[in-house]
RNA sequence: CGGGCUGUAGCGCAGUUUGGCUAGCGCGCUUGGUUCGGGACCAAGAGGUCGAGGGUUCAAAUCCCUCCAGCCCGACCA
């Protein structure tokens, strides 16, 4: 391809509204445009990027006996309905309905935010017998949310390319054995894109099923925290993460009977701590949450902070913090002065649920559930009546893992692909049978497994990029090689260039040949910037003694090559950083 | 949805406080010339509903009202 017959409009200044080296560098580069927030154009260049990263994708699933498929976009809002997500997804869902009144559509239709519901209801309809088991389906489409605040270019965008797979298997076991596979698979996805990343257990939301794994690639603007030890022994989404928590220091003395003291404007657990010297640890915090409409207590240290991802996990689905009325109506104080001391579930609240690392904790300081005053000496076996246990806190950096004791860390990452055992909360719902050996009706065990592929690109670029711009790697570059004619007024030069560009070609090399009339400065930019893997250039070493430059964008030095031998040399390049 | 901010040429911005002549600068674009190895220089050009609508005024990019869009922080997020 001819620079001068391509449209790869680089920019010498990003637009201000692009904040973070990958969104400019993809702007700048000429790869995207922005239409509209969170809606992105690909343009040329862009699009042979995104093709490779569709290629991987594409070849990895077939390896694995994934069968491609179109599922449509549009759906009907009815078969949602009937799914067992629709309350919960529907925040999130376009409609799509004609704008002129007189063409009314049959029923109302939505843009796809994802196909679990599309495919199983297909699969429900053509697979009967556990001989069709299993089956693995995976398309790879536009997507459409609603993101409240898209940024980041196409890290966060209202319409973007996802590949999404479902398999269909008869048990548990198979459906684990199918789950693995396309684990693995992924695993070989990012590794050919170039991408470092972990693979963290991770919470399974809204989605639901019994266990999930999330491909998350390290980087700052990432808009998820994943937690891990150094070695990797551990790793997981920050809203599924365990660890140890710090033991308190003791000093805190055990009293008979709780003893209520004054505390007047002290709301927080850092006023306590600073005005009447209760170390944050020495206190109980207490939450008023209304959870499937009933108030309910949730009990943490004072340094230890909520995780609402695991009161989900308790199986309560709908959930927001107490307004000041309601709690005010139940515990008759304000929020800064409560405590659980004397609450019994039953009353105004519903239920009392304690984070683990309060059991069996004495001294303790809480509110009194009278405005300015709190209790202290508190026994929590003795004082509060407990309705429930669980692991309630966000793991904070620092702290031990649970299994091998070791520290960790908290980062930032951008989950670019996510693995979810579904089990047969889809299949039940749309009656995804089959018959088994013996003429028994079972639901299909399902999984479903997703990979951001316009995000992936991305991310590859946040990875991947200096100072000058993107460095490619050659798997998902736009073009292999790039021919960097700087002598274009001579006819010598020329000659050599279109014929080196011919060869390249012939060999299935993937070759853009900057062709036009501008100095080598611009010319120099213009390719680092756009990150081609392999540069070659042909300019005064080649008018001198006929030399072509030869080079990396990714650094090295530059070998000086005769015109017959850079086929060779790119080829084997090539072959080495598995790009063809 | 709450808080903060911004809309002026394709991109980056000045001008708005204190209304006033033909709305400006840099990059990019066109033409001609000189240049020619890390985003050259000179000259001449093209390109604007100053986000939209309404109002005040002799006069509005500038003041007032309404709306729209975008950005940042938060909430939300499969």
């Amino acid at each position: 391809m001819r620079w001068t017959h391509a449209l790869i409009p680089t920019l010498r200044e990003a637009p201000q509204d692009a904040e973070i080296a990958s969104h400019q560098l993809l702007l700048r580069g000429g790869l995207i445009r922005k239409l509209s927030g969170g809606i992105y154009t690909f343009l040329p260049l862009g699009l042979r990027a995104l093709r490779k990263v569709e290629r991987i994708v594409r070849e990895e699933m077939d390896r694995v006996g994934a069968l491609e498929v179109l599922l449509p976009a549009m759906q009907p809002r009815e078969l949602w309905e009937r799914g067992p997500r629709f309350d919960a997804a529907k925040r999130v869902m376009f409609a799509a309905q004609p704008l002129s009144r007189e063409r009314r559509a049959v029923g109302d239709l939505v843009l796809g935010p994802t196909h679990e519901e599309v495919i199983t209801s297909t699969i429900a309809d053509e697979v009967r017998s556990w001989r069709q088991l299993p089956k693995n389906f995976y398309q790879i489409q536009t997507k459409f949310r609603d993101e409240l605040r898209p940024r980041f270019g196409l890290l966060r965008a209202k319409e973007f390319l996802m590949k999404d797979a479902y398999s269909f298997d008869a048990n548990d076991s198979a459906a684990e054995a199918s789950y693995r596979k396309m684990y693995d698979a992924y695993r070989e996805i990012f590794d050919r894109c170039g991408l470092k990343y972990r693979i963290v257990e991770a919470d399974t939301g809204v989605m639901g099923g019994s266990f999930s794994h999330e491909f998350a690639v390290p980087c700052a603007v990432g808009e998820s925290e994943i937690a891990f030890t150094e070695d990797g022994s551990y790793a997981a989404s920050i809203e599924k993460a365990r660890s140890r928590f710090a033991p308190r220091d003791g000093r805190a003395p055990r009293l008979d009977t709780p003893e209520k003291f004054a505390t007047p404007g002290a709301l927080t657990i850092e006023a306590l701590t600073k005005n009447h010297g209760v170390a944050a640890a020495d206190q109980i915090k207490t939450l008023v949450y209304l959870c499937d409409a009933k108030l309910v207590l949730f009990l943490l240290r004072g340094d230890h902070a909520l995780n609402e991802a695991k009161v989900v996990a308790l199986g309560i689905s709908e959930f927001r913090a107490a307004t000041e009325a309601e709690i005010a109506g139940a515990l008759g104080a304000r929020a800064g002065s409560l405590g659980a001391v004397g609450i019994r579930a039953g009353g105004g609240i519903s239920s009392v649920i304690a984070d683990e690392a309060l059991r069996d904790q004495e001294g303790m300081t809480t509110g009194a559930n009278e405005d300015g005053f709190h209790l202290r000496g508190v026994s929590v076996a003795r004082d509060l009546a407990v309705t429930r246990w669980a692991d309630l806190r966000t793991a904070v950096s620092g702290e031990l893992d649970a299994a091998s004791g070791k520290p960790i860390k908290i980062e930032r990452a951008i989950e670019v692909g996510h693995v979810f055992k579904l089990g047969v909360k889809y299949s039940e719902a749309f009656k995804a049978n089959y018959l088994d050996a013996h003429g028994k009706e079972h639901p299909c065990v399902m999984g479903c497994y997703g990979i951001g592929v316009t995000r992936t690109l991305q991310a590859i670029v946040e990875q991947h990029h200096d100072k000058d711009g993107i460095v490619w790697p050659a798997a998902v570059a736009p073009y292999h090689a790039l021919i960097q004619l700087l002598e274009a007024k001579n006819a010598e030069a020329t000659a050599c260039a279109e014929k080196l560009e011919e060869t390249l070609a012939a060999r299935g090399i993937e070759v853009l040949f900057d062709d036009r009339d501008e100095r080598p400065g611009i010319k120099f930019k213009d390719g680092d910037l756009i990150g081609i893997p392999f540069q070659i250039r042909i300019g005064k070493k080649f008018l001198q003694n006929g030399k072509l430059e030869f080079r990396a964008r990714g650094g090295g030095a530059t070998e000086d090559l005769d015109l017959v031998d850079v086929p060779d040399r790119l080829a084997a390049l090539l072959r080495s950083t598995g790009a063809r």
